[in-house]
DNA sequence: ACGAGATCCTGTCAGC
DNA sequence: TGCTGACAGGATCTCG
C-alpha cells in the first residue's frame, strides 16, 4: 500500500525514466480508472510531454505539456490507494489481468497503471480543478518540510486520537497505516492520545519520529508488503524495520513487553503498551 | 459538527 | 481437497 516513501520512490524512478517521453495513445482496460473530465483526459493525454515527475501526499504527480495543443498545461496525477502500480514497460510487453490503464508512448515502452483491487484512480488536474477537486483542496502540508510550530497547530485544538489525525490527508498528508505506527512507536507516544494532551515535548518527539521514519524508509526504497513494486517492479526493504505494525503478540524490541493489537478507525493498530502509555 | 462504521475491490490465508 | 469467512485498508459516503 504506498504510503509517502513508497510513492517517493516511484516517482523518483519514473522521473528517470519518463522526463522528456511524449504519451501518444491511453488505453482504459477497465471502467472507473479515470476520475474527473474523462472526455478531456483522452482528447488532452495523446501528444502530450512528460516534462518531470513529482509527488504531493499519496499522488503521483507527471507535469505535461502539450506543444501541438493550444490549451493550458495539465497534470496527470495518480493515486495508487492500496495496490496501484506504475510499471514502465518495453514496446512489446503485454498487459497482465491486474493492468488496468495502459499509456503507449512515442519511443515505443508503455507505462502500464496496474492495480489488483482497483481502488486506485488517475485524472487530469489543471489549475481550476485544483481548487474544486476536493481531495486536492483539502490536503494537508507535506510533513518532511512542515516546521515544528505548524506542525503543533495542527493537533492543539483536536481531540481525536493522534493516529485519526496522522492518517487524516487534511490535516497532514502522505502517512498511511504504516509509517503511523512506526511514528508514534518511535515517538512513544499512545495511538489513542488525544491531539490536544500532547504536551510540546511531545510534539516535538512525535515531528521528529515521522520524519525520521520517512526518510528512512526513503533510504530503504520504501516497504514492500503484498504487491508493492516500483517504476521498475522493484521491490522496498523498509518492511524488516518495522518494529510494531504487523506484530502484534510479539515482544516489543526495546522493552520486551507484549504488542498489543487494536483496531482504530477500522484499521489495524499495534503499539507497546509499556513504551506508548496513554 | 463530528466521528464511527460500511463500502468499494481482489488476493491470500486460516480453519473446518 | 475445497469451500467459507476474515482480513488487508485509503478515501468517501451514510448515519447516529
Amino acid at each position: 500500500m504506498p504510503e509517502l516513501p513508497e510513492v517517493e520512490t516511484i516517482v523518483r524512478g519514473l522521473e528517470k525514466k519518463l522526463g522528456g517521453a511524449i504519451i501518444s495513445t491511453v488505453r482504459e482496460l477497465r471502467d472507473g480508472m479515470v476520475e474527473g473530465d474523462r472526455e478531456r483526459f483522452f482528447a488532452a493525454l495523446p501528444g502530450s510531454q512528460i516534462r518531470e515527475a513529482r509527488r504531493r501526499g499519496k499522488l503521483v504527480l507527471l507535469s505535461l505539456v502539450n506543444p501541438r495543443a493550444k490549451t493550458q498545461d495539465e497534470t496527470l496525477v495518480f493515486h495508487l490507494r492500496m495496490s496501484g502500480a506504475l510499471l514502465v514497460r518495453e514496446k512489446d510487453a503485454l498487459p497482465d489481468a491486474h493492468t488496468r490503464v495502459i499509456f503507449g508512448l512515442e519511443d515505443g515502452r508503455q507505462l502500464f497503471f496496474d492495480d489488483v483491487r482497483t481502488f486506485g484512480i488517475c485524472r487530469l488536474l489543471n489549475e481550476k480543478e485544483k481548487e474544486t477537486w476536493p481531495f486536492w483542496k483539502n490536503l494537508g502540508p507535506e510533513p518532511l518540510e512542515i516546521s515544528q510550530k505548524d506542525f503543533d497547530a495542527l493537533f492543539a485544538r483536536a481531540k481525536r486520537p493522534v493516529k485519526s489525525l496522522l492518517l487524516d490527508q487534511t490535516v497532514i498528508a502522505g502517512i498511511g497505516n504504516i509509517y503511523a505506527d512506526e511514528s508514534l512507536f518511535r515517538a512513544a507516544i499512545h495511538p489513542l492520545s488525544p491531539g490536544c494532551a500532547l504536551t510540546k515535548p511531545r510534539l516535538k518527539k512525535l515531528r521528529e519520529a515521522v520524519k525520521e521514519v520517512l526518510a528512512e524508509a526513503i533510504e530503504q526504497c520504501g516497504s514492500s508488503i503484498r504487491n508493492y513494486r516500483d517504476a521498475n517492479g522493484n521491490a522496498g526493504a523498509f518492511q524488516t524495520r518495522f518494529r510494531v505494525y504487523g506484530r502484534a503478540g510479539r515482544p516489543c524490541a526495546r522493552c520486551g513487553a507484549t504488542l498489543e493489537g487494536m483496531r482504530l478507525n477500522g484499521r489495524s493498530t499495534v503499539f507497546c503498551p509499556r513504551c506508548q502509555p496513554l
